[in-house]
DNA sequence: AGCACGCCGACT
DNA sequence: GTCGGCGTGCTC
């Protein structure tokens, strides 16, 4: 049976960057086999008439084709791992629970260019420093060695370690440098080259303290929620930090993560998105002497190798990134918090649609470290773990520091009244009373452009897209007609194009009208638009920025883009425009996003010297539910909508995936969707707590010309619908109808689109 | 996913 | 006669 050779079987299983479903196997050559091959080095291998970078994921596998098709190993790349067995374990992880490819996971664990095979070594330069008597040494002492006094001079001014090459552009020689050296002044040590990753690198001395500045004083709930994940460092709990806005999230999460950092291990911070927040990244670099990193979509290839590079190695303390970074590795991760663990943008919208916060979880699980998520509006997933005690819940009521009263949130009732610039022009005098008395009006909706439509009052003609079920956006800088769904444009009709009547009036509206309704209204002040159109020129938004920041009144009209992250202090007024929308989503948790929306904008206004107000324009001012937000109170809205998703046996009562498929011919894709539904009609029968619904349309099932539908695949019980999916990923995989359609499965989705 | 192989329509 | 359309099959 066990042949004496078989744990030296020559043969090592590579894992691809193709988005195949398996690995693929090869033969060591002799040279190779005499070393050690470390599982998670990548090796250099010929696929098809190809050199391919591969991942070493087995070694001395039985080979699962014939022996004599099997190729050789090309090269080894690494004498180390570049994944460690715990990454390794994390990407099986991945793969496995959403079915998805170990190539693909690969491509997304390894930045482009360790994909591409270049060295993963940082780069490093000679710098010079000087010892401990260099640093005593009085230069204007020295004599008849002008040079070397000048030397020993200019690195005094430095506390780190200065480049050569800088020196030299000083005009000091090499000569100069290695005397120096040779009487012990100086020393000559190799540093990861500046500017890697953007950070000033400082070498990690164990005996260099943590803290570059004292924290601030904490209340006791503060304190309470401090000490409580310091007492389980060593040991995977998740913790839920649920703070209002204001009452001192982030201070708690700077203390905690100096107690790991007094322990040598590193810190993975997520944030929604880091453009947003550089308050939040200059606070974390001020407080701490240990490197930080950001990792972000705006970093080119060479800088995020760096950073890969800088956490793998140790040598970043504090890694700070949005949602891919939660794959990043660590020589010893210590700690993971996850800021405003609610946001929408921690779900993976295409590819593996992976769940960057259920990805921390799992790590912090795998590697045995606390897991800290902060909102100040917790997704109803985590308020149930929390609830049934599997997450410790930390609360923060008081808003620490200046303490300021929560704002007064209004319902504003537009029943019968007309809305032509989005509002009613009855809230003119509220805005005008805060602009007044010196402070700033932030008007939040949620539809770019000018008008969501153009309409012919005479014969009922709406501009609608060639290629999708939607109507096209009408803008007035630059004027034209645009599809949001597939960027479409077309210039404005002047006359119906259907009954040619002359004149077309806009429906509705959107940011640009709104902000023009409010130039016109307001013309002693500034009013600004931040949407998608308005800042995407570089620059802009931080020249917006400064403007409010500076504290005069003005307007600020946008969508959901100003409800992120930014602070704005003197901002004293908010109106919700089309609050409404979440009670009429296709989505089941519209009415949550509704809810964490109203409650974060909430927590924007009037944050320093007076008391804020919100005005949220409603159909529906008697709603229970909206009422709840209303009175500020997030926890007892979210267990209601916990109570119905109990009800309606919905996440996180049930686990859900979505198979979607899309193609140009709509009987393709009912086709391939029924082969699907076929492939599972027999778990069906063994588990009968699995639910399928569908095949069925998508919301808005043309997009781009493509007619999309899904799959519905529910169970209350995780192993079975894992079970299913299984099948049902092999069947589509056998079958030639999945050729025709574009498929994807997405399991734990956050939106039904 | 790519990329080659292969078997049917209009062109220098 | 060939160039090229994209259906289908394979990648260790």
């Amino acid at each position: 049976m066990t042949s004496l050779f078989d744990d030296d079987l020559p043969v090592v299983r590579v894992a691809l960057p193709v988005p195949l479903r398996r690995c693929f196997d090869y033969v060591l050559p002799p040279i190779l086999q005499r070393h050690y091959l470390p599982i998670g080095a990548r090796v250099l291998v010929p696929y098809r008439n190809q050199k391919m970078v591969g991942v070493v994921w087995q070694r001395n596998v039985e080979p699962d084709i014939a022996p004599e098709k099997l190729k050789m190993v090309q090269e080894l790349l690494d004498d180390t791992p570049l994944l460690d067995e715990h990454q390794i374990a994390l990407a099986n992880w991945v793969a496995r629970y959403y079915h998805a490819p170990i190539g693909e996971v690969l491509t997304l664990m390894l930045p482009t260019l360790l994909r591409q095979g270049v060295p993963a070594h940082l780069q490093e330069e000679v710098c010079w420093q000087l010892t401990k008597s260099g640093r005593q040494v009085d230069p204007s002492q020295i004599k008849n060695a002008t040079k070397q006094a000048a030397l020993i001079k200019e690195l005094q001014k430095h506390q780190q370690p200065v480049p050569a090459s800088i020196l030299r552009a000083l005009h000091f020689t090499l000569v100069q440098m290695t005397a120096l050296a040779d009487k012990g002044l100086a020393q000559k040590v190799l540093q990861p080259k500046r500017g890697a990753a953007k950070v000033d690198l400082l070498a990690r001395d164990s005996s260099e303290p943590v803290l570059a500045e004292v924290g601030l004083a904490l209340n006791s709930e503060q304190q309470q929620a401090v000490d409580a994940v310091k007492a389980c460092l060593d040991q995977h709990q998740t913790f839920l930090l649920e703070g209002v806005t204001g009452s001192g999230k982030t201070e708690v999460y700077l203390q905690i993560i100096a107690a790991v950092l007094k322990q040598k291990r590193q810190v993975l911070v997520l944030v929604p998105e880091i453009g947003l927040a550089p308050q939040t990244v200059d606070r974390f670099k001020h407080r701490f002497t240990v490197p930080v990193l950001t990792l972000h979509s705006s970093l080119n290839e060479k800088e995020r190798l760096d950073a890969w590079l800088l956490a793998q190695s140790g040598k970043a303390g504090i890694l700070i990134g949005t949602r891919s970074a939660v794959l990043t590795p660590f020589y010893d991760l210590g700690l993971i918090v996850i800021d405003e663990e609610h946001d929408a943008s921690y779900k993976q919208g295409d590819g593996i649609r992976y769940s960057a916060r259920d990805l921390a979880l799992v790590r912090g699980n795998m590697l045995n470290i606390p897991v800290v998520l902060g909102s100040a509006t917790p997704a109803l997933e985590t308020l149930h773990n929390a609830k049934t005690q599997r997450y410790k819940w930390l609360k923060l009521s008081e808003r620490a520091g200046k303490a300021v009263t929560l704002p007064e949130i209004y319902l504003h009732n537009v029943q019968h009244k007309k809305l032509r610039q989005g509002f009613d022009l009855g809230l003119l005098p509220v805005m005008r009373e805060h602009l007044e008395s010196g402070g700033q009006v932030l008007v939040f909706i949620n539809r770019r452009g000018f008008a969501p439509t153009l309409m012919c009052h005479e014969c009922g003609w709406m501009a609608e897209c060639q290629s999708c079920d939607a109507r096209m956006t009408l803008h007035r800088e630059p004027p034209k007609l645009h599809c949001h769904h597939c960027d479409a444009v077309q210039a404005i009709p002047r006359q119906c194009p259907k009954c040619f009547h002359p004149e077309l009036s806009p429906m509705g509206a959107g940011t640009e009208r709104t902000e023009e309704a409010l130039e016109q209204a307001f013309a002693d002040r500034p009013v600004y638009r931040v949407d998608r159109d308005s800042t995407s020129r570089k620059g802009s938004m931080e020249k917006l920025l400064t403007a409010v920041r500076s504290g005069q009144p003005c307007i600020l009209v946008g969508t959901q883009m100003l409800a992120k992250g930014h602070h704005f202090p003197a901002v004293s007024l908010v109106l919700i425009l089309d609050a409404d929308g979440g009670f009429y989503s296709s989505d089941f948790r519209g009415l949550e996003r509704m809810g964490q929306l109203v409650t974060q904008v909430a927590g924007r206004a009037g944050r320093e010297q007076r008391r804020g107000k919100v005005v949220v324009q409603t159909l529906h001012p008697e709603d229970p539910l909206l009422n709840l937000l209303a009175e500020h109170r997030y926890p007892e809205f979210s267990a209601q909508l916990l109570m119905q998703r109990e009800e309606g046996l919905l996440p996180p009562f049930s686990y859900m995936a979505l198979l979607r498929a899309e193609a140009p011919k709509t009987e393709d894709v009912s086709a391939f969707l029924n082969m699907a539904l076929n492939s599972i009609e027999s778990e069906l029968s063994a588990s009968p707590e699995l639910e399928i619904i569908g095949p069925m349309p998508a919301p808005m099932e043309r997009r781009f010309g493509r007619y999309h539908m899904q799959l519905w695949i529910q169970s209350s019980r995780r192993a079975s619908l894992h079970q299913a999916l299984e099948k049902l990923v092999w069947y589509i995989e056998q079958d030639k109808l999945s050729r025709k359609v574009r498929w994807s499965l997405d399991v734990d989705p956050q939106e039904m689109l």
